[in-house]
DNA sequence: TTGTAAGCGTTATCAC
DNA sequence: GTGATAACGCTTACAA
């Protein structure tokens, strides 16, 4: 490999180090024949400079890391993440940084990524998506002043920079519309308890049923994780209930699909009978039977909006807005 | 920010920071009472070293490079991406490496990635997912000696480290399977060419239908792209042949499920009239209508095997074995 | 305008 | 055993 440093450069052109640096950095005061040596030299040579070095120096290294809280298998599961880390990608790489990506296996590993990733230096900020409503890392990322940005929430909610979903509104919306198609026995099948947006969607869930003066039963919430089978097993119980519901709001796609396949399996029509709506607009909601009408989340706004906010941060060390909003929108398709 | 050095903990400790390099680095001869208190003064501050100095030393960034070939909307779509980057941050992760992922956008940038990770020694390796059959990195990859392997295939084969699915095997299967099942005008609704997936699911259709003797028809080829649309038209179009197919084997789950669109808007009964088989085995083939029998490719041991290819490469210099194979399996659901 | 030299935070090789 | 000291490749005062 042809390692090439600026002072071998130097030494080809017959000029000082400094001088291929200030070539490099674009330095205007280097006399012209210089430059066109040096260049020339470097065009031939290919020169390409060493990361490493600059950053030392520099105390930047163009990169960004974002840490994920799911196993790699939910995370293989989940189009969510793939559409999030494909988004966060473009959008850094488009403001000249590289992404740095871990996955936050155990909860006992997060303390060790962080520290990696930022106290090492290796990244120069950090993006942490859908932080538990307990998080170690928070007290002491703020504490030591790191940038990092959240996508989700964390309270207080404006300790911290944080992008999120109109999680709330949308989960209103969304049991508003049902109410609208005259359910009043709706189901809200949740994530695990304590993690935000299963929180905020619940509160969102709340509000509407409270508005609309139906009086929530808390039979009718299955709290568990973002599976496509505990979809399945919680609304299997919910149907077997015996005032069971007529409609349910899914925290998440996957958990809607599972739904979806219990109220199937006991040949209730969908939306007749019972009434179904997902979280995300994943790709698949086109695909299954029915079709599945779902609240989309702006996965690119949530991404851009992180990425540009934690850039700003890195590179002006202050910004005034702390807390960024989202808005959802319903998709309706047949399950509803 | 606790900005910690060796330098201030040595003085903290007063011992030289040549001691505490030591002590860090586990050197067996240093007193162990200057050990103790070198330790206690780290313990008591939280110093973490900069990876950034230490592979500006030691040549290693203990940092894998990942880059896919699609834009950052079919990364986004694809369930298969996800799935590859989840098990790749696995694997490197259990090994004490991080992953850095760029996403080549249009041909020529493919270049400037390359350059700016490994040039700029940012990563110690590459990961390169499904290179076209014309990639000019290729060459140069390989004439300067950077250790990178490829999920997907090359020309020469042996020329490159590489592992890949078994796709020539696996599209003969899927073939046979529906010749077995009295299909004879098979279709193959592809992906690009040039693309050596595409090109090798080709063959072994190609292959299978020699066997068995049947004529191979151009009409009932379709090359295209990844996308569900492709799949729908393409299958569209396929069924308004005079004598149109009675099977199909698509590419692509997208692809296939945008087949399955077309067959079931022309009321063609699945899988009676028209059977369909995907690849990928994605997670949402389980919830089209009816479920959709795919090849399943092993996504865990494709990234374990680069994964630690790449690795032995880096720490090692040279693998024997250069070309890996896993095998692919037929998970038959109701399209066949 | 150019070159010399001091760091950035490590690791590793020297003497002592 | 331990402490200076020289790299690693780069940026940037400071000198000339």
């Amino acid at each position: 490999m042809p390692e090439l440093t600026q002072n071998q450069i130097a030494k080809l052109s017959q000029v000082s180090q400094a001088t291929v640096s200030r070539v490099l950095r674009g330095d205007p005061r280097v006399n012209e024949e210089l430059r066109q040596r040096v260049l020339s030299v470097i065009e031939k040579h290919g020169y390409v400079p060493d990361a490493r070095a600059q950053s030392l120096r520099s105390q930047r290294t163009g990169t960004l890391g974002l840490v994920v809280h799911r196993s790699p298998k939910q995370l293989a599961r989940d189009p969510f993440f793939s559409a999030l880390i494909a988004a966060i990608i473009e959008f850094a790489g488009k403001a000249g940084y590289h992404l740095c990506v871990d996955a936050a296996r155990a909860v006992q590993s997060r303390q060790a990524i962080y520290e990696e990733l930022l106290r090492t230096r290796r990244v120069d900020g950090l993006i942490l998506v859908e932080p538990q409503t307990q998080d170690e890392r928070m007290p002491r990322l703020l504490e030591e002043g790191f940038p990092f940005v959240l996508i989700g929430r964390y309270e207080p909610t404006d300790a911290v920079y944080s992008v999120d979903n109109d999680n709330i509104g949308a989960a209103r919306t969304a049991t508003e519309h049902l109410i609208r198609k005259a359910h009043y026995r709706i189901a809200y099948v949740s994530g695990p308890r304590g993690v935000f947006v299963c929180e905020d969607r619940y509160q969102g869930y709340r509000q509407a049923l409270e508005r609309a003066g139906i009086e929530p039963s808390s039979d009718l919430v299955a709290w568990g994780d973002f599976s496509e089978e505990h979809g399945y097993r919680a609304m299997s119980r919910l149907l077997s209930l015996p005032n069971p519901p007529t409609a349910v709001l899914a925290v998440d796609d996957l958990v809607a699909v599972g739904a979806l396949r219990a109220v199937k399996e006991r040949c209730r029509a969908v939306p007749q009978q019972v009434a179904v709506i997902g979280f995300n607009d994943s790709p698949f909601c086109n695909y299954v039977e029915p079709p599945l009408s779902s609240i989309a989340v702006d996965i690119r706004a949530l991404a851009q909006i992180a990425t540009d906010l934690l850039i700003r941060l890195i590179e002006e060390r202050e910004v005034h807005q702390r807390r960024y909003i989202v808005p959802c929108q319903l998709v309706e398709r047949s399950s509803t």
